[in-house]
DNA sequence: ACCAATCATGTTTGCGCAAACACTAACAAA
DNA sequence: TTTGTTAGTGTTTGCGCAAACATGATTGGT
């Protein structure tokens, strides 16, 4: 077996090249110009090399490989780029990082794009304006990404007169555009269903529900699914409470569900609000489990040291996040676009925040 | 006035160009010459509208602007790379971003960034092996960045061999590595002086603590500073307990400390143990801040619903962000690489889970 | 009217790389 | 032998842009 084919790509070459002088300007980088010189190879023979070409006999290789060593090459990605037109990055627009759900998402998609060489940028979105979207597809479009992945609620994007380059692949998460976009989303509907079958099996008479915000598609998603479980059951519907996400939205409204007095059971839709929640019941003097059972949703790192241990419906952040890669990867290679909705199952977690209603 | 100088490049231009047509294939680009010939100029002049040159008179600048528009040209930024030697972008290196801390500090750094028009590349490392800092490292010589932001224990980034192209400039977050690198971070000692401080002005007789992972230099710095305020003070120094920043662990901790006879007061290295500390005192019958008084770190956004409210050192990553991004940008323009520490302060921020302890 | 100093623009060049093609040597098939 | 055939390598070319320099068109000063 002389020299297999399909060698992979000579990477991670070590040892810079000495002491940088002066260090002034620009340092010349070392071409492979000057790795073919010193190999005594064309300069063509060390691209072969550097990409890991078959066609290169293994004595050749090693020269070159030394030489790339000895003189500290590394591939001007730049020129590589402009030649192949293509960076091998994918884009990231987001607004806020500090959700936890974004912040998952977001490490998924940056190590499995890793995983497959390519690499990410970060497009923060400021301010939830046509104007910020705008600007964050612009400078998408300068930084020459192969995709774009777009963690926000989509009618702002759809609201932006979004200009791409042609040719470029977008996934959406949080959203429901899925003829337009592809989009890839934690299934909130069987989630918030899951919840609230779960208290109804439990043999409470009706489930309340503390709802996000409005301008939320999970939000709303999750409290769709919630009223139509419900209605399936033949329970009754009771109004919406709605928080903002925060904890202390979910402290407001557990104040007030603590005064409603055929309230057993509770489904919130996220886990701080859930906190806050407990929080409220807390001071209110009705226990939980026993007064009133509470599921929450995300289920963070915490909610098992929650008072009580809360159950909640597990997201599976890493698996939306390798989708969306997956997905756009696909969309590259195939140069296709393809609209369609990509859902990722969710988990019931029962911790000791639930139980049978009192009187049963 | 006719044109004054130094104008503002022209990005942000709207309009993609049309139907794309079959699509198959890379989009033969728009480039400079496409618009010059439109335009009637040379591409130089295209150039230089491109880039706000001062030099070119307001009636050809708006023809060349024009066509752009037009044609939908967008510079491309690998051949603008390769010219200029510079990417305009910074390198983000990260372990988890699962932990509050770090994704509120990229999230900072990529705002900021954005406002001064560099992009940020996410370079994600799976695991803390010499390995996994390597490749991490290697891949950012090939991304051609200006500069390098490195969210982690620095002793692992002194593990590994590392070598960055030579001009490179690099920013730590979380470390001591003052006289080697740039390190931005937050005043770990302060915050957990002014922690123990409250609580012995309180009255407490000493402060317990649990601390972080070994590992990790945040928790290092704040045990010892704990340590150290409690000598200055001529208190006895209880044993250190220690945790992994979760909330699993504080609650670990917090069931022996309940057995401690006399403890009244604890300092918990992050609030997420904090909470399963509270969790564990419920459960054992001590009530906060009456039994036992409680600090945290961190101020995560639901300390304020925990029961009680915890009294906690807030953080201001956002702070550590822009100081990073300030940083490295500056090393960038002077060209120099300076050593040492920029120390953002923290607050401590007085809730509901300290007191007095009883017997005063 | 002359020259010089602007100013606005055009021309040439090459960044580093890899696609496309050209070439050579070695060997097999005819 | 001649003619492919292939494997290994070299040569040319141009990606899109902007620095450097060149040019032409205005000015203003004398």
């Amino acid at each position: 077996m002389e020299h297999e084919p399909g060698q992979p790509p000579v990477h991670n070459l070590s040892a810079a090249p000495g002491g940088a002088g002066d260090a002034l300007r620009r340092q010349p980088q070392v071409s492979m110009a000057d790795v073919a010189k010193l190999a005594g190879v064309s300069s063509q023979t060390v691209s072969r090399v550097s990409n890991g070409s078959p066609d290169v006999i293994e004595s050749t290789r090693r020269q070159v490989i030394a030489a790339m060593n000895e003189l500290g090459y590394r591939p001007n990605s730049a020129a590589r780029a402009l030649k192949r037109g293509s960076f091998r990055t994918i884009g990231v627009i987001t607004f806020s990082l500090s959700s936890l759900g974004n912040m998952r998402t977001l490490e998924a998609i940056a190590l499995h794009a890793a995983r497959q060489d390519f690499a990410i940028t970060l497009i923060p979105v400021t301010a939830p304006t046509q104007a910020g979207i705008q600007g964050a597809f612009s400078r998408m479009g300068e930084l020459a990404v192969d995709a774009v992945i777009a963690i926000m609620e989509v009618h702002l994007l759809d609201a932006a007169t979004v200009t791409l380059p042609p040719g470029v692949k977008v996934v959406v998460v949080d959203s429901d555009a899925g003829e337009q976009y592809s989009v890839v989303d934690t299934d909130q509907a069987d989630g918030a269903h899951k919840a609230v079958r779960h208290l109804l099996d439990l043999g409470h008479e009706t489930v309340w529900h503390v709802a996000g915000p409005e301008e939320s598609f999970a939000s709303e998603r999750r409290a769709a699914a919630w009223r139509s479980t419900l209605t399936a059951a033949g329970k009754p519907v009771p109004p919406v409470l709605r928080g903002d996400w925060s904890a202390d939205s979910g402290y407001k409204a557990g104040l007030r569900l603590a005064d409603e007095p055929g309230c057993t059971a509770v489904f919130a839709a996220n886990d701080h609000m859930a906190l806050g929640l407990l929080r409220a019941f807390r001071e209110k003097g009705k226990s939980v489990p026993e007064d009133i059972s509470l599921v929450g949703f995300d289920d963070v790192p915490e909610a098992s040291s929650y008072a009580p241990p809360l159950t909640t419906v597990h997201q599976n952040f890493a698996d939306v996040g390798n989708q969306c890669v997956d997905n756009v990867l696909q969309q590259i290679r195939t140069n296709t676009t393809e609209p369609g909705v990509t859902l990722v199952p969710t988990e019931l977690v029962i911790r000791a925040s639930t139980a049978a209603p009192k009187g049963k």
